[in-house]
DNA sequence: ACGAACCGTAAGTCTGTACTTACCGACTCT
DNA sequence: AGAGTCGGTAAGTACAGACTTACGGTTCGT
């Protein structure tokens, strides 16, 4: 919990925690106005904020009896970091196939020419 | 519909479907080959492509009567630009309210001096 | 041309979850 | 101390969507 690139991925699917998302990117805000600028019940939004705090997108700090939510940088590092691996892979896999391709055309030329992707 | 940040990064919240991306990272597989390495059946398989596909996240390319699917940057991209932005804003409100403060302090020491969030 | 392999779509079920109302604790100010 | 404000939690409902089986279309090999 807290810095999962798979948390935080699933955390901002949700239409409306997106919109609590954008809303607290404009600044710092309380639970009550996060609730009045949104089509959701206060409780609704408490919820989602939990999600999104057990996500590491935002944190949130008391302030007498409100509750000052804002964007917390973990998660969004956290998603980045994810995507990057992801892409790192798919790169290194893009290069392995052309060089395995390239090594097979120098020794002779291919008959039965398949496409090349992963046979198990 | 394919390079949106929104529908990519609900399309990644199913674990099935990031698994399914994941295995993709490593390298190009057809419909049924990516179904062996999953514990779902081949159709759901292939309406997770399909979300996947939508989303910008993949591509498919015919091979006889095999699919062959890959990563598509687009989606990937479509992310990191939605959170950039996302993030971009908060540094911006960060410095703003930064700003507002000093300003404030050069006049005359605050008295009723409220934590600095939005007030409507 | 016929059978086989591969894949997408249709229809239906079932679980997860987003939402509501109701309730209760924490903090502030007079 | 008591009234008022603010916010998290509980319980219950309703809808989205993930999965299955069954079916049909397309392409390849013999």
């Amino acid at each position: 919990m807290g810095t999962n690139g798979a948390d935080a991925l699933s955390a901002l699917a949700d239409p409306t925690r997106r919109a609590i998302f954008e809303c607290l990117a404009r600044g710092p805000k309380a639970v009550g106005l996060l609730a009045e600028q949104l089509p959701v019940s206060r409780p609704a939004v408490s919820q989602h904020l939990r999600v999104l705090k057990d996500a590491g997108l935002v944190t949130d700090q008391a302030d007498g009896t409100r509750r000052v939510y804002r964007i917390d940088r973990r998660g969004v590092d956290a998603i980045h970091a994810y995507l990057d691996q992801m892409w790192g892979r798919a790169l290194r896999s893009f290069q392995e196939t052309a060089e395995r391709l390239a090594a097979q055309e120098q020794n002779g030329p291919p008959e039965g020419d398949r496409r090349e992707e992963e046979r198990p």
